[in-house]
RNA sequence: GGGCAUGUGGCGGAAUUGGUUUACGCGAACGACUCAAAAUCGUUUGGAGAAAUCCAUGUGGGUUCGAGUCCCACCAUGCCCACCA
């Protein structure tokens, strides 16, 4: 036989595989499902680097797992297309983002397909490709038809470098989650969606589905949810009141000033009663022209401003206060405006101890009563608040409305759609703000579908995060033409029985899917509640030293490379087994030999069984010494039950100590090979295959039966006991299966090194850990 | 400031419910094969000590016959959220 070649065997049955089509999912409602999923990349110009396949194997070795225990299984890829950086780069180049996009999803194609992943390929999506946007604007005017989707003049988050709207979300730390510039806030017309209206159920729900609870917990927080009062706060001299929020309403008595946020409605209603107008003017002044860096920045240090001449009514206890104004009080959260209880909160305190304000001691009273008392009401709110939808930008799903003076905001009719991106010359973004598209005016003017009169189309385009809100659901039937997916194919395959990807996406697409798929049942498009029944998370491969990969420090490497010197195998095994697979690991490439050598023995061995195979040759025999055998059958337990648990290290640990077993004892079965073979083909499909074949083996491993162990062979007819005294090692016996439990005790105080240690002493205890250990006290 | 993790050899990391700490792999040293090198194979490899033995899972306490694992306090690192009433 000849030696491993990876370079050669790993093409040739990725040929055969794909001619095969082994690992097409087929729509047989009749056969068990299984519906695996990864987040789907996004085509950069970089090309792939070693981390993006971490989890993609990881998945792979699951649905190769289920495939081999009879499944039918689902497990595509395509690509989230739009973006920024390609945009970018046609900015720069001139080259159109479409071309840009084509040439890199080839790129990437090829470098996935490199490692051997088992993706049913028939099924690969495009988030660009007007066939499948024309769903997600679909999806979109169903949005807007139940009012959901809404325009509204929001304060946004500006990136001035990008140009481009920003979610709160992709604000991280007051600059742009992308480029880091400082983001400054502009008032402009944006189309929200209502994700406000979903916030108590995808609250609720995360109880329906297996999520790591830290995914669940960043949910909760970042949903929000809270449980408290409204109270109105009567003004004097005035007809108006001012609302609060409260999660203690049962701390009013010790309420000695109100404070509204600087954005408040009121405001401008009392103008003219405001006695201090020039102060208060300034003071607004003053926190415009900050940042939301500069705002937050300032840490404990307190400002705000009092609203001279307006005072408020205490409902507990009748008692005039105060009336403020202070950036310490959030517009977007509550009601705006909050009762100071300076006594119980710590920012209160603050604020009353800078400005001179009453700080009393109060009563207790208990909420529900004092709220109803006082005229309030208990309500729920939620931190989450609406997704700002629309961005200013080329690169993106035109959204599908028309703007006409006499009918307004008119959805385009369905058989309009998709609504084409059309071409553009400049796709530079604008400084006031208008999307590239606004510069084209032959495909601005439009008709109205309504009263057929002149309109004009919307410019601004979807967020990338609308694509990957529904992408999972395509890919159960991802060529039909007449809805986004058949409610049969969908019936069959969703939910999403696994899903696995970044922690980083937990508040943004996690929470964005699971809310477009929501409103998609409440339609009863689909058949679930919840999109992913299962939700695991892998570590980032960071770079050699753990800092982490990037084109500026250089440290990036990419998995060519590395398949074209060792092999996909074992770059597949090395990754898999580097570590943790929810931690985060640094890249090692002087650690790769291991599993390159790994591989080679299991290759070694495969040589010794094919060649003694019919010959005389002591290695193969017809049945394999005790310790192969029972190593093996530990083997299959331990590697079928750390997959499950996305214990992958572990798994590949066991089969490099069986590997080694084997050697050692110089000989193994042909038929217990082939099983070692099968548990390690999820992990290292080729050469699993090519062995495999050469045994004579003519279906594909991959489609074979996963090994059952026998639990029989796992019992130990001879236990090793180790001897402790005081706790403390110092010795070991042998003992058999069905030894008592007297007679034990009697062999362990009579050990040598035992007898050592307990000199004259007398015993007062041993305690006995069946098959493990005993512990003399003396 | 709050929340969630994590801390074990030179390095990546094992240790399923409290029960032999350091599995597996890398690196290193020595040896075999070779004219030689690579590859491969074998042996050794937590620290101190000649040895018996003692000491070691971030630090300090505690519970227990027995703690990497459980409890308390502290230190360090990482991630997430940060004036959310």
């Amino acid at each position: 036989m000849k030696s491993y070649d990876p370079k050669k065997i790993e093409s040739k049955w990725q040929k055969e595989w794909e001619k095969k089509k082994i690992y097409s999912a087929s729509d047989k409602p009749k056969k068990k499902k299984f519906y695996a999923l990864i987040e789907f990349p996004y085509p950069s110009g970089d090309g792939l680097h070693v981390g993006h396949p971490r989890p993609y194997i990881a998945m792979d070795v699951v649905s190769r797992k289920r495939r081999m225990e009879g499944y039918n299984v689902l497990f595509p890829i395509g690509w989230d297309a739009f973006g920024l950086p390609t945009e970018n780069f046609a900015i720069k180049t001139g080259i159109q983002p479409a071309i840009v996009t084509k040439k890199n999803t080839d790129n990437f194609r090829k470098q996935v397909k490199m490692f051997g992943p088992s993706f049913d390929w028939s099924r690969e999506i495009n988030t660009t490709d007007p066939e499948y946007y024309k769903w997600t604007q679909w999806i979109f005017l169903q949005f807007f038809k139940k009012g959901l989707a809404y325009k509204s003049k929001a304060e946004i988050n500006w990136c001035p470098k990008d140009k481009i709207g920003l979610a709160n979300e992709e604000v991280v730390d007051g600059k742009c989650e992308r480029c880091g510039t400082v983001v400054e806030k502009r008032n402009k017309e944006q189309w929200m969606l209502a994700i406000t209206k979903y916030a108590d159920r995808l609250d609720k729900d995360l109880d329906l589905v297996d999520f790591p609870e830290r995914v669940k917990l960043s949910q909760r927080n970042w949903i929000g949810r809270s449980e408290g009062a409204e109270i109105e706060f009567k003004l004097k001299n005035s007809e108006h009141k001012i609302k609060v929020f409260t999660t203690r309403p049962d701390t009013i008595f010790g309420a000695t000033y109100l404070v509204l946020a600087p954005e408040h409605g009121l405001l401008e209603v009392l103008k003219e009663k405001i006695q201090n107008l020039g102060d208060v003017e300034k003071y607004l002044k003053s926190i415009k022209k900050k940042t939301e860096i500069e705002r937050t920045a300032e840490g404990k240090e307190k400002t705000g401003v009092e609203l001279k001449g307006i005072k408020a009514t205490n409902p507990a206890n009748q008692e005039e206060i105060s009336v403020w104004i202070a950036d310490y009080v959030l517009p977007q959260y509550g009601t705006g405006a909050i009762m100071a209880v300076p006594e119980h909160d710590e920012r209160d305190r603050d604020f009353a101890v800078k400005f001179n304000l009453p700080i009393v001691d109060r009563p207790l009273v208990d909420s529900k009563e004092i709220t109803k008392k006082v005229g309030g009401r208990m309500v729920t709110r939620f931190k989450l608040r609406d997704w700002i939808f629309s961005r200013q930008r080329y690169w993106g799903e035109p959204i599908p409305i028309v703007n006409c003076q006499k009918c307004g905001l008119v959805p385009l009719p369905e058989k309009d759609l998709p609504l084409l991106l059309p071409k553009v010359k400049n796709y530079q973004p604008t400084d006031t703000g208008e999307s590239p598209l606004a510069g084209i005016s032959k495909w601005v003017k439009t008709k109205c579908p309504t009263c057929k009169g002149e309109a004009e189309r919307e410019t601004d385009t979807m967020p990338n995060w609308a694509g990957s809100s529904w992408y999972y659901l395509r890919y159960t039937d991802p060529k039909n033409k007449k809805a986004f997916a058949d409610k049969n194919k969908l019936k069959y395959w969703t939910p999403v029985d696994w899903y696995n990807g970044g922690m980083e996406h937990t508040t943004l697409h996690l929470l964005y899917s699971r809310f477009w798929h929501k409103f998609l049942y409440d339609l009863k498009l689909v058949p679930t509640t919840e999109p992913y029944k299962k939700r695991t998370s892998h570590g980032m491969i960071l770079g050699e030293g753990g800092v982490k990969m990037s084109k500026s420090i250089g440290n990036v490497i990419n998995p060519d490379e590395i398949i074209k010197i060792y092999g996909a195998d074992t770059l597949r095994i090395y990754e898999m087994f580097i570590g943790p697979f929810e931690e985060s690991a640094a890249w090692s490439t002087e650690s790769i030999v291991g599993s390159r050598r790994f591989v080679e023995k299991v290759w070694r061995i495969g040589e010794k069984v094919k060649i003694s195979a019919g010959t005389k040759s002591k290695i193969s025999t017809p049945r394999s010494p005790e310790s192969v055998e029972k190593n093996l059958h530990k083997t299959i337990k331990k590697v079928s039950e750390d997959i499950e648990s996305m214990r992958f290290n572990t798994a590949i640990s066991a089969m490099m100590i069986l590997a080694n077993e084997i050697e050692k004892a110089g000989e193994i079965s042909a038929k217990d090979f082939k099983m070692f073979l099968k548990i390690l083909s999820p992990f290292a499909p080729h050469i699993t295959e090519e062995l495999w074949n050469i045994l004579g083996e003519k279906k594909s491993i991959h489609i074979s039966d996963w090994p059952t162990w026998n639990d029989k062979i796992l019992v130990d007819d001879e236990v090793k006991i180790v001897i402790q005294v005081n706790g403390k090692v110092r010795g070991e016996i042998m003992i058999g299966a069905d030894e008592s439990e007297d007679e034990i005790k009697k062999k362990a105080t009579e050990n040598e090194g035992a007898k050592k240690h307990i000199g004259g002493s007398p015993i007062r205890k041993v305690i006995y850990v069946p098959k493990k250990l005993i512990n003399i006290v003396i």
